[in-house]
DNA sequence: AATGTGACGAGCG
DNA sequence: ACGCTCGCCACAT
């Protein structure tokens, strides 16, 4: 039951993420105790089901900037949900000094965000 | 079974 | 700041 807890777990440590503040794939991907695999949560969120809603918006690059091409559909919906979140977005990108999600554990002790998430052990 | 790809990230020159 | 490589791992060919 490893895989599929894992994939379960990407899943909500997104849907941890507060409204007005966003996390990194890689941020994500460690919150869930993947390590450096953040194209793992990538890819899960892409193979996400459409319910029950996830906030897959709230997620994007180290560097600030959304994880979908300019190109893609998606792009200007997350753009817009982010706004009207609060967060501000200029040319695809986000300040992360301001925006990114600071809350249990999100720099270094997954071990007690796991508890807060889950309300385990 | 092997290889390539991808909503990524960190290192290095 | 820029481009490249490698790590990670599910999926498509």
């Amino acid at each position: 039951m490893q895989q599929q807890a894992t994939d379960a777990k990407i899943l909500q440590v997104v849907a941890a993420i507060p409204s007005g503040k966003v996390a990194s794939y890689g941020q994500v991907a460690r919150l869930a105790g993947l390590g450096r695999a953040a194209r793992r949560v990538a890819a899960a969120l892409r193979r996400a089901p459409a319910e029950p809603p996830l906030p897959w918006h709230r997620v994007l690059r180290s560097d600030g900037r959304l994880g979908l091409p300019p190109a893609s559909p998606g792009f200007v919906e997350q753009i817009q949900r982010l706004q009207s979140e609060g967060v501000r977005v200029t040319d695809g990108r986000v300040d992360l000094r301001e925006y990114q999600w600071t809350g249990a554990g999100s720099g270094t002790a997954s071990e007690d965000l796991d508890a807060l998430l889950w309300h385990l052990e």
